[in-house]
DNA sequence: CCAAGGATAATCT
DNA sequence: GATTATCCTTGGT
């Protein structure tokens, strides 16, 4: 345990370790700062008049979370609990919440989304059964949010469903509430600041897309989309509507390609990609 | 069409 | 530990 009697040259490498790490720290914190001004709301706290907390609904049914058809507005734990297609399909026309650290709220009706099955799926980050450090809020229970970064820029939400590793991504929102906000997180956190203002169905037209709309980012990976504060779901209208068609950005999957595990309001000006052949065929 | 971005996971020594 | 190929995207030609 003489620690001075430890090699020099090890001494000298253990501080070299610190020093990456520090300079590490010190870019990913800039990083983070110029990206994503509002990183700290994910759990505000909301004091004053707009703390309306728990949103969780209770059993006593608080008038805040019921709707006039006397159903609890926040979609809790059993909504989840259904396979990844059935949970797919369900999500289209419920409107999700973001609660940003001022207590601004901002709404979007999810219009696409896309199902991965689990182990079997070879286009799911849980193929073959994989479980690692980043994709474990796949395995976690129905309502876990699994967010990561792809292309080293850009989140990508899912919600985690009823079957081991099966999980639904999100696609694309159709804005409701808080419009002017989501411009902002989006032309803000683009590349140069040339661009015109974003029309509203550029704003969440992409999985990618909404996550910056509604300043979603790794902070809420592993969080619980039926109890969290600053991000949840509402019911809204129920979808008939629905195209099913293949999933967008999946390499080689095989025969996993082809499957019609992709589904999107038919007609919404707010898909980011639409199918003419999946809508020929399902008239 | 293509390049940007960096974390991640697989594949090595 | 180090190296490399990949990636559930987007915005701009």
């Amino acid at each position: 345990m003489a620690a001075h009697s430890r090699p020099v040259s090890a001494v000298v490498a253990v501080l070299s370790l610190f020093r990456k790490v520090r300079h590490k720290r010190q870019r990913l914190s800039v990083a983070e700062k110029s990206r994503s001004p509002h990183d700290e709301a994910r759990t505000p706290p909301c004091e004053g008049p707009c703390s309306r907390l728990p949103i969780t609904p209770s059993p006593q049914r608080s008038i805040y979370f019921l709707s006039p058809q006397d159903h609890p507005v926040r979609l809790g734990p059993e909504f989840f609990d259904q396979p990844a297609v059935a949970l797919a399909r369900a999500l289209l026309g419920q409107v999700l919440v973001r609660r940003l650290a001022d207590c601004t709220e901002l709404r979007g009706r999810i219009v696409e989304t896309e199902a991965y099955l689990g182990p079997e799926d070879e286009a799911a980050h849980s193929r073959g059964g994989r479980q690692t450090a980043r994709n474990r809020g796949m395995f976690m229970k129905p309502g876990t949010l699994y967010v990561y970064i792809i292309y080293g820029m850009y989140f990508c939400m899912n919600v985690s469903s009823q079957g081991d590793g099966a999980c639904v991504l999100l696609r694309a929102l159709e804005p409701l509430e808080g419009l002017e906000s989501m411009r902002q997180f989006r032309s803000s956190l683009g590349k140069g600041a040339a661009g015109r203002a974003l029309k509203d169905r550029q704003l969440c037209s992409g999985p990618s897309k909404l996550c910056q709309a509604l300043a979603i980012d790794k902070s809420f990976d592993q969080q619980d989309l039926a109890t969290d504060g600053a991000l949840w779901l509402e019911r809204g209208t129920p979808e008939a509507a629905v195209v099913a068609a293949a999933r967008v950005g999946i390499g080689r999957a095989g025969q996993w390609v082809h499957k019609p595990l992709r589904f999107y309001v038919r007609g919404s000006p707010f898909v980011s990609v639409v199918d003419r052949t999946a809508e020929q065929t399902q008239a």
